[in-house]
DNA sequence: TTGAAAGCGATACCAG
DNA sequence: CTGGTATCGCTTTCAA
């Protein structure tokens, strides 16, 4: 229902909204011109114009021209699905995300493009942070012959692995690193980076650190860095305490709200480690509004690190990932695959930094 | 150069970095399942399979069942490619941004995407914000045969129009409004905007009122808003100073930078108006680190609201482009065009909100 | 309701 | 260096 509840009654300022105008689209269906008429006007059969577009040297110089200039004259634009077909390969590699709208995923899609260069298209499609979803979109994807797949989950239904295991198109998992890929993986270990967090913070003496993260539920990497936020308090001897773990919906207000709850609930806390979304930075505003000092009544720590957690007041200690890096080494490790006969299964595993600051 | 320069000799923390696996890929091309494959399965003709899955009910039902259960049998996954150069239309859809990585973007994605649902498909890239960008990727796109095109620029080259022209796709441009689209446009006046943010400022009783924004060059957005900006000073009787109007890099620290520049020469600002990406919060914070009182020390106004900007201390006023609907709206256009014979050309404008908070 | 034949626009292969 | 022919996998058209 577009435009219908979110503009209803409003109050936008526009103006003359929605006018339909007096031109009019070209419906005069032109269907360009195709190779075997450039071939007519340049004199030559199509297979010699696919060959000076293709590998230009092996065309007797005199053709090449006139073929370039039949080329201009009509306005040849290659057809790519034929050349797909023929070819019975795609030069278009498919990217699947949880969500598109989520800023912690651009970085990646960007690293993804810059690498792909002009040579490749990338389609893009979002699961709705669903497993159906996803094997939806990875359905078309196949479909639509994709020469590679860039997944972001880790965990997929049993059919997803089996098309593209049957399809035999390379495949790249993002983000959470298994074990176990369907191909090949690159990211980094939510896991090892919550352990690392949480000993830093006992390293800087906090005694008592309370742990908020998103929902666990379908979201194997919040549970892994629960476990790991867990495992090193009980390496270091702390007591594990349920009252203090707490689960926030995404959102800046949400992360603040939990944050909030949580510093009153219990008085004795010395420090909170808010993982996932803006959780952390909600939690720092929400520590202005209350006019708690942070680090000193209590510290914060986040995870996701960008430009803004860096200048933050006060600036947020926080994890920081290679989400763009990830992008471009997935792409490549793709590429690769695609272009040489490499047959490796690679597990890339890219690392993460703790990013020291005043926050904690 | 992936991965060279940004991971040398640094210091991030992983296990095991780059371990090339046991496992293997599958590499004997097991070139799917064809139509005629299930056609053989099912004793029936391919045609018959091609009606069963377009249009179940014009096939006999027992025949169907045969059908669905070869196709279930082989794991027969339509070839996307085969009916787009048969029907010569695919079912992709491409839209070109100037930058992927840029959050202000991802909400026209994913209303596209929302839009687009499950029949059609999305092609990305970026232009890296350059015309001949651009141009190549629309190249490139028509070369894909894509069904439909968004284009996020309004300016573009000629030949980009021209290819666009003949090859008679539908196309939506969206952002800054224009009188003479290719075909159809989707947004809002930053011209408008900016006027009116200026006019509530000067409502507000604010006397001496800067503005900075991004780049003009080559921008054609940032442009009219600070046409918007002058217009409304003069419209008010007020004297148009160039040395309070400012251009910024973008990114939280520039504006910021930017902010305190010109604060700092100019005394007897009270009010600054920053629009375009971040730059508003960076004022917000780089103020709070300089200890400037806002509204009171000078007012902040910003563009591009978001969940940040409303959870600011202190909140920020702002404007808020319906970024969202601009990319449900665009689709919708372009789907309507592709699957009716609609043929006008439209124009709509989706307005703008001016937030009224804290900050000004 | 079903099937046979002729494309869609390019490329691979084999001759010349 | 260049051209003819078969083919990629599906759909349209026309018969049956």
């Amino acid at each position: 229902m577009p435009g219908s509840a979110q503009n209803g009654g409003d109050n936008w300022r526009r103006k003359g909204a929605g006018s339909k105008g007096a031109g009019s689209a070209p419906r005069n269906q032109p269907r360009g011109a195709r190779m075997s008429d450039v071939a007519k006007i340049a004199g030559v059969s199509a297979m010699t114009v696919s060959r000076a577009l293709r590998d230009p040297k092996i065309v007797n110089l005199e053709t090449l021209k006139r073929i370039q200039s039949a080329i201009e004259k009509v306005g040849y634009l290659p057809n790519r699905i034929a050349t797909s077909l023929s070819l019975r390969r795609s030069n278009v590699v498919g990217q699947i995300l949880p969500s598109l709208r989520d800023s912690l995923f651009v970085d990646t899609i960007q690293g993804v493009a810059d690498t792909l260069g002009n040579s490749y298209n990338l389609l893009i499609a979002d699961s709705g942070y669903s497993l159906e979803g996803e094997e939806a979109a990875i359905e078309a994807f196949l479909s639509q012959k994709v020469c590679g797949l860039l997944l972001h989950n880790t965990d997929h239904t049993p059919r997803a692995r089996r098309m593209i295991k049957e399809a035999g198109v390379p495949c790249v998992e993002t983000g959470n690193l298994i074990k176990q890929p369907i191909d090949m993986a690159v990211g980094f270990s939510n896991y090892e980076a919550a352990f690392a967090m949480t000993e830093y913070l006992i390293g800087k003496g906090y005694r008592r650190i309370g742990f908020i993260s998103l929902p666990i539920k379908d979201n194997e990497r919040a549970a892994k860095r629960r476990e790991g936020y867990v495992r090193a308090l009980q390496k270091h001897g702390r007591a594990v305490d349920k009252s203090i773990i707490m689960e926030s919906q995404p959102g800046l207000r949400n992360g603040g709200l939990a944050f909030a709850h949580l510093v009153k609930s219990r008085k004795d806390l010395d420090a909170v480690f808010l993982t996932g979304d803006v959780l952390a930075v909600g939690a720092v505003l929400e520590a202005g509004r209350q006019g708690w000092r942070i680090p000193k009544d209590v510290a914060i720590a986040g995870s996701d690190d960008n430009e803004l957690q860096e200048n933050l007041l006060p600036t947020l200690t926080s994890i920081r990932f290679p989400r763009y890096e990830i992008g471009r080494h997935a792409a490549r490790l793709l590429l690769d695959r695609i272009e040489t006969d490499a047959t490796d299964s690679v597990i890339m595993d890219l690392g993460f930094k703790i990013m020291e600051r005043q926050s904690a």
